[in-house]
DNA sequence: TTCCAGGGGTAGA
DNA sequence: TCTACCCATGGA
């Protein structure tokens, strides 16, 4: 077993615990979070089928305007050329260290209630490396308590290929490895109802080519926004609530994502225990233009990132 | 029992 | 485009 390191520089405000509890794919496998070290950990297989541990933790930067990132890959053959570069690319994807967010955070200056956003590095929704693990979870989540979502996603990652240097975690299962677990796994095992078939449709036409949402993904930042949008609400399981939440993790943050935690929330904190509708939710977001879901999420975590108590992780 | 979660598909107007 | 109805699961 190899180790080999990386590092990756990310323009401030930038904290990689704010970007990390974001939103809740942090409590999802392969992620792991490690409260008490302030680490990331995530399996991630290669294209020949070796599976990497990657670690990401905080460091300083050289560059005063940055954070700096110190990322450590452990495996068979770590060392091996392009093994860390690559391992680099996915934490800048999944972490959007690459994203130009000053626009954001001059907004944040001028607005009360994002003031703080600044101070706490916040902004950044955590997505996993590809679109096709994100189509999925998000699958996953819809019509149920995010509890039992993360159960599911839990499960149905147990046909992933093991991490030999962290065996708890295992890759993000491929297309071919859900085709071959067949429907009965999906509904009698990871216990997703209805979604079965969704997820199994999603599995074979991506295992076949007919749909590939590599390319969708690769092309988010140069696709015109609402042909992106348009392919992605066309993913059989896919709604528009979910296709907003995706074009968040895709980077555009003018698609606010309005669903039960969405009106929970706003009746709660910004309509006086009154049941808002859509509409109001979305006037109530469209003050802060292309930024507003970044806004959304930092408002609706925020009261999690100043008062953050360890979650409890299973040894 | 009934309701409902970080909704979406489908048929029918 | 909008609405009514259905869909598995599990906790409250």
């Amino acid at each position: 077993m190899q180790t080999a390191t990386a590092r990756l520089e990310v323009r401030k405000p930038f904290s990689l615990f704010s970007t990390v509890v974001s939103h809740g794919w942090y409590e999802t496998l392969p992620f792991r979070w490690l409260e008490s070290e302030r680490t990331l950990l995530r399996a991630e297989a290669l294209g020949d089928g070796r599976v990497m541990l990657v670690r990401v933790e905080e460091t300083k930067s050289p560059q005063r305007n940055h954070t700096g990132l110190a990322i450590t890959v452990k495996g068979e053959n770590a060392r091996d050329p392009g093994v860390a570069a690559e391992m680099s690319r996915r934490v800048a994807v999944m972490l959007h260290a690459d994203e130009d967010l000053r626009e954001f955070y001059e907004l944040c200056k001028s607005v009360p209630d994002l003031q703080e956003a600044r101070r706490l590095g916040a902004g950044r929704c955590m997505r996993a490396p590809t679109l096709w693990e994100d189509v999925l979870k998000t699958v996953l989540g819809t019509n149920v308590t995010w509890r039992q979502a993360v159960t599911m996603i839990n499960r149905l990652a147990q046909l992933g290929d093991p991490c030999p240097a962290f065996p708890e975690l295992r890759s993000w299962p491929s297309p071919g490895q859900i085709v071959r677990a067949k429907e009965k796994f999906l509904r009698d095992t990871v216990r997703a109802g209805y979604r079965s078939p969704y997820i199994m449709e999603l599995a074979l036409a991506q295992k076949s080519g007919e749909i590939d949402l590599d390319a969708i993904d690769g092309a988010a930042a140069k696709l015109d926004e609402q042909e992106l949008y348009k392919k992605l609400v066309a993913l059989k399981g896919v709604g528009k609530s979910s296709a907003h939440f995706l074009m968040n993790l895709l980077g555009h943050y003018d698609h606010l994502p309005v669903d039960s935690a969405t009106y929970a929330y706003a009746t709660r904190e910004l309509f006086n225990g009154r049941r808002p509708t859509e509409k109001q939710i979305r006037r109530r977001y469209a003050r802060y233009g292309k930024w507003q879901s970044l806004a959304y999420w930092y408002e609706r975590w925020e009261p999690r990132l100043r008062w953050w108590e360890p979650i409890s992780t299973p040894t």
